[in-house]
DNA sequence: GGCGTAAGGTAACGCTGTTACGCAATGGAT
DNA sequence: ATCCATTGCGTAACAGCGTTACCTTACGCC
């Protein structure tokens, strides 16, 4: 009574075909006809696989997150924590700026399921961990839990990755954000100015050159304020309507 | 030689009912049809007033930026700049939270265009010109331009928002992080800590119950680091894209 | 009053997710 | 060796989507 089983590599298959697609074309790309195409299947492969689209996206989240991980791991453990942890920061960026579709459906859909939020969270470890060895160096001597940090320290750094991926600043504002916030932040959790200085330095990677590349072709949009100093009365924004 | 004109509410009568299903059914559920339907009109409505649905959905933002600026306007100008700029961070989380999905719409969608760009930058412009107040008040020291001070502060309150509605945290952490996370940056742009929170606290709005009532409501998912928990089946968790 | 012009409905095209159905394949039970 | 329950998977259909060609309709100027 043992039925035909399926062939284990077809799931792998659609979940890359599937972050490929969102990588190079966007999520909108990804359907269940283009995915059987993509791997010489039927749309209803996506359905004996993964039951829907809803929870195959789930599981291409969950590539994302691998990604993500594997990033983060690559990390060095050094005796300066607060430099692994600018290194960290400049890990997930690379990340995010590298695979921007990915990391959009990772982060920024909408809210997902307690699933992924755990699978998050786990990828998460790897920051709290770190936060704590900066609270066991006597670094961050202001931070109450490591988990309290690790939360300021991602949600700055998501802040910058979110608003360059909606390309509202480029990537040297968000440089220039990211060591100036990191400083006020790793300060603000207890750290020394000088300390936190010297840390960022180290941290900061030194081939550069992996955002650099990115710089120059993801910038569409690009707009300031009005030139015009502000201030003005509530005649300011024309609007439709 | 005059034609037939346009009726001149059915613009902003489709606007708002675009802007009505966005905040209660999500951006998914906004289509042609639809739209066409709840405004007793046809599906080429909204080809005849936008020109599609892409241009409509820039139209529904705009709407969006348009009430973002209402709420930024209300909040009174004081003789403590800093205290403005917190409740200028309240106004905006207060806004974002009691509309999520348009909120979502207009900051957390695919790469906005120029002109979307813009419109944020206008608006942008009322956070810009009360940072410039705390400069030329002596609070803001080490910020080198208002716009870099302004972008730190956005940056950083967009993060914690967009953190809460990917549901990966909740409010009262998000209180949390506001509050700690805008002393860090408020003094890394050169306020004193003392200052900074006497500030906060005065700026901390003294009606919390808006955001309160938000609390109970869109908070399907929560997860915390390894607590070692399962998840249920993958039942029907309907998605949109 | 007629007429040119544009508003706006109708219906179609190709796309999407999803599912009912039927055939194919499999491996233990007989 | 045969059988057959069980499952994989392709086919085809359904409803709904954005978009557009086509046509009717209503308007204001001559």
């Amino acid at each position: 009574m043992s039925p035909r089983q399926a062939d284990p590599g077809a799931r792998t298959g659609l979940i890359e075909a599937g972050a490929r697609i969102i990588a190079v074309e966007g999520p909108a790309a990804v359907s269940a006809r283009r995915l059987g195409r993509e791997v010489g299947a039927s749309t209803s492969a996506v359905y004996t696989h993964f039951g829907g689209m809803a929870e195959f996206r789930r599981a291409v989240r969950g590539e994302g997150f691998a990604r993500l991980a594997t990033h983060l791991d690559a990390v060095p453990i050094t005796d300066d924590p607060v430099a692994d942890l600018t290194r960290l920061g400049w890990a997930y960026c690379t990340n995010a700026l590298t695979n921007p579709h990915l990391y959009r459906v990772m982060f920024m859909e909408s809210p997902i399921d307690p699933a992924d939020a755990q699978t998050g969270w786990d990828t998460f470890e790897r920051l709290v961990s770190t936060v704590q060895r900066c609270m066991d160096a006597g670094r961050f001597v202001r931070c109450p839990t490591a988990l309290h940090g690790a939360e300021q320290i991602w949600t700055m750094t998501h802040g910058v990755v979110s608003v360059v991926l909606s390309g509202m600043i480029d990537l040297d504002q968000a440089e220039k954000l990211l060591n100036d916030m990191g400083a006020s932040v790793f300060v603000g959790l207890g750290d020394s100015w000088n300390d936190a200085g010297r840390s960022i330095a180290a941290g900061r990677p030194s081939n550069m050159g992996v955002l650099a590349a990115i710089r120059t072709a993801p910038s569409p949009s690009r707009a300031r304020p009005s030139t015009g100093r502000t201030s003005g009365p509530p005649g300011g924004t024309r609007q439709s309507r």
